[in-house]
DNA sequence: AGCACGCCGACT
DNA sequence: GTCGGCGTGCTC
């Protein structure tokens, strides 16, 4: 908190004319000169600070990184979310242009203890690991660098690194390729076809690892004709491509109807007036949201601009990537969370050269550093994706409204079933409120039947998960050759162990939540810390063997389905089979192609899904998110429902929906089993307004924790009586109480919530609250503030 | 994040 | 009188 405002340094006479506002640069910092990577946030002719200046070191880069925006940008986020400036600048880049920082220790006199000398001994210089190292060691390493035996570097490495990959040029001429193949064995099969090869490879190139797939030789042969100086070797820089070009057919524009032109003519005329406009597109699923998005983006670059599209990380599957991509070509640049560093780099670096038109990308890509941006887009705009819950906690859509408004440009929230704060200002008139009500090929709504669970269970056993009308469904489609989309809803519920005889629950030493169940592993693990251990025999209560797991999981699923339907081909989607890079687009690509009757998944396989021969879609359990304490459950749970209902029957066949819940009656299943958002928004409204919620009110939430319960709840209390103080009458505190999960990673959580309309002092109060909070911090204290969180469990 | 300084208790 | 742990302030 200190250190987080600009610093003066001087600038070297060689870097004058280089340096520009938005370059990083590396300068000596705080009483050991240590380097460390700095942002040039601005340049004056003179000196305002009164004490000594330093120099920088180094220009880091040759042209500007952050633009006037990005910094303009980070300092009214900084601002807004109670934020480090410094965070909210480093958010704006690519995480490989972070600096990585480490420590070394040089040996400089041989005299040292026989522990310090086995430390130095395969070379002088060691990268000091604080938390691998023995602590006895570290010590005895410390000690030594104080009597000046051992010194301590600090070096700061930028990530930063391009790729580089091996090309061969052909080194033989026409004369000296025949010298060769006469020399040359005839039974050297690999080094003749190499040798061959390079003669017609001219003066062209050719990637190393492309070669030897080609011809199926090894490196060792390479180097072999490297030594004999057929050809030479050649470090290039490459492309971390994020897509293959040639894995998408072009598409053209579709036609419209005459919905769609009614609400791309809106957009277009608005983005012909250059002036920030906000549209909420409330579109039914299969109602052509999508092509009005591509064409708007078209239009937007037929005006020299660029266009930037938003979409939850999970809904980036294939298929909105190849309508995207099909559309535009190599103009677009992909941004999410499967992307190694490098290939997010490298995408970054052809946005920020202007050779990338169209972003396409999860949360933080809303960052891009687009230039001239004639259009946003933020599909599924209820998302809570698009807010990080992490420093700096931005919504997605705040910082759109932020650069819409800097652009003069256009921002569309498109959503089937929008989040009640966009609803409402629609209502109000501060977005446009634009309707796709209609599907596109007229095909009714699927048909959706909500299943009574209590019902059910007391028919047949007490732990089963599929009723009978679910199980007689999905056997009609097996037999008709169709495709069937499971859910189970996962939200605060998973497979837990519970002793049946003493009601003992496994729950894991670090934290206040039970272990869950990991088939796969054959483990218990803990969701929050990663604690890990065996699944028990016995109690560990009352040593009683008859300890069985309770509550419903991806894989006891998928073995009662393979035992209800042993020829059924089910594939299983959840964060265990979708952990490694690209998988999730796997499973899906076999979905597609009928390799698989089921897909069974949690809430991931929910969006953007588009498969013409799926018929039926199932969800298990519909309502354990109801059960939370959280004002916003109802809308999760209409919101999910509805979106999966839109994955049954999107082309020529019918489509039906089964919801097995233990509410029926609830008016979230209700409405979503009539798929009517327009009754639910007006009922859930007056819920909202009746208890004080959003969007009637603001809410910030402030949280402490500490390791030891005490300190945090004292904590919590002091800013409770420092809160209320400045304070109006007419604003609420909830709280204090202790979170949910009071306890993760043996860090005790407190929060508390204000309810606001309006406090012309808050802004003011929280800033102190944040600048105190760092003495806090020293004792182990954590303070949070979080504007309009959206989870408040 | 990391360093120095200074206060204070414990020990020689 | 001195060592070292720990809280506190500062870094252009």
């Amino acid at each position: 908190m200190q250190t987080d405002k600009p610093f003066v340094y001087q600038i070297p006479p060689k870097f004058e004319d280089m340096i520009q506002v938005g370059m990083r640069v590396s300068v000596p910092f705080g009483n050991g000169n240590r380097l460390i990577q700095g942002f040039v946030i601005g340049l004056k002719a003179g000196n305002d600070f009164s004490g000594k200046i330093k120099e920088i070191k180094s220009l880091i880069d040759v042209e500007p990184v952050l633009t006037e925006e990005s910094i303009a940008l980070a300092k009214w986020l900084a601002h807004e979310t109670y934020s480090f400036l410094i965070s909210c600048l480093q958010v704006m880049l690519p995480s490989a242009m972070r600096a990585k920082y480490y420590k070394q220790l040089v040996l400089v006199d041989d005299a040292v203890d026989p522990a310090v000398k086995e430390y130095f001994s395969s070379s002088k210089k060691q990268i000091l690991n604080e938390d691998k190292i023995d602590p006895a060691l570290l010590k005895q390493l410390m000690a030594a660098r104080t009597s000046g035996k051992i010194s301590l570097e600090y070096l700061m490495k930028d990530s930063l690194v391009e790729k580089k990959v091996q090309v061969i040029l052909n080194n033989l001429t026409a004369k000296s390729y025949k010298i060769e193949k006469d020399k040359l064995r005839a039974n050297a099969l690999n080094l003749n076809r190499l040798l061959d090869y390079l003669i017609k490879l001219g003066d062209s190139a050719i990637e190393q690892t492309m070669l030897e797939q080609k011809l199926g030789i090894t490196s060792a042969v390479i180097k072999n004709a490297e030594s004999k100086n057929w050809l030479k070797r050649k470090a290039i820089v490459k492309r971390r491509a994020a897509y293959k070009q040639s894995d998408f057919v072009r598409t053209t524009p579709k036609e419209l109807t005459s919905a769609q032109k009614d609400v791309i003519v809106k957009i277009n005329n608005s983005m012909d007036e250059n002036k920030e406009k906000i549209f909420l597109l409330e579109g039914v699923t299969g109602s052509g949201k999508t092509e009005v998005y591509l064409q708007a983006m078209a239009k937007a670059l037929k005006k020299g601009k660029t266009a930037l599209m938003l979409v939850p990380e999970i809904a980036l599957t294939p298929q909105m990537v190849k309508n995207v991509v099909g559309r535009f070509g190599s103009n677009v640049a992909l941004l999410h969370s499967g992307l190694s560093e490098g290939e997010r780099l490298d995408e970054w670096r052809r946005i920020q050269n202007g050779r990338a038109k169209v972003v396409v990308g999860a949360r933080s890509a809303i960052f891009a550093p687009l230039k001239k941006i004639g259009i946003i887009v933020i599909d599924e705009e209820h998302e809570a994706s698009y807010k990080q819950e992490k420093m700096p906690r931005y919504h997605a859509i705040e910082v759109a409204k932020w650069r819409a408004r800097y652009h003069n440009c256009s921002l569309v929230l498109g959503s089937a079933t929008p989040s009640l704060e966009s609803r409402a200002r629609a209502q109000k008139g501060v977005y446009e409120w634009l309707h796709l009500s209609e599907r596109i090929n007229k095909m009714p709504l699927p048909e959706v039947e909500l299943i009574d669970m209590r019902k059910a269970t007391k028919k047949i056993d007490d732990n089963v998960d599929f009723s009978t009308e679910l199980r007689s469904e999905i056997a009609l489609r097996l037999k008709r050759k169709e495709q069937i989309i499971l859910m189970l809803n996962r939200r605060g519920y998973s497979s837990f162990m519970m002793c049946r005889d003493c009601g003992e629950v496994l729950l894991c030493p670090n934290c206040d939540i039970s272990l869950t169940l990991h088939l796969d592993s054959r483990s218990m693990k803990c969701h929050y810390c990663g604690h890990e251990e065996k699944i028990p025999q016995k109690c560990p209560n009352c040593g009683s063997n008859k300890i069985r797991y309770y509550g419903t999981g991806t894989q006891k699923v998928e073995q009662e389905l393979q035992n209800l339907f042993p020829k059924a081909r089910v594939l299983r989607m959840d964060v265990d089979t979708t952990r490694r890079k690209g998988m999730h687009a796997k499973i899906l690509k076999q979905f597609g192609e009928k390799k698989a009757d089921i897909l069974l998944g949690t809430q991931m396989i929910a969006k953007g899904l588009d498969y013409p021969d799926v018929t039926l879609v199932g969800v298990l359990n519909a309502d354990t998110a109801l059960g939370l304490a959280d004002f916003r459950a109802s809308e999760r749970t209409f919101q999910l429902l509805t979106q999966v209902s839109g994955r049954a029957g999107r082309a020529d066949k019918e489509g039906k929906v089964i919801i097995q819940t233990f509410n029926p009656e609830h008016y979230a299943l209700q409405l979503a089993k009539k798929q009517d958002y327009e009754r639910f928004f007006v009922r859930e409204m007056n819920v909202r307004h009746q208890n004080g919620y959003p969007p009637y009110f603001y809410t910030v939430q402030i949280t402490a924790s500490a390791k030891e319960e005490g300190l945090a709840a004292k904590k919590i209390y002091q800013i409770y009586a420092e809160i209320k103080s400045s304070l109006s009458t007419k604003s609420i505190i909830l709280g204090p109480t202790p979170k949910a999960i009071m306890r993760i990673n043996n860090q005790f959580y407190y929060q508390l919530i204000i309810k606001y309309k309006k406090e012309l002092n808050l802004d003011a109060a929280l800033n102190t609250i944040l600048q105190k909070s760092q003495k806090d911090e020293r004792q182990g204290i954590l303070i949070s503030i979080d504007k309009e969180p959206l989870n408040f469990i």
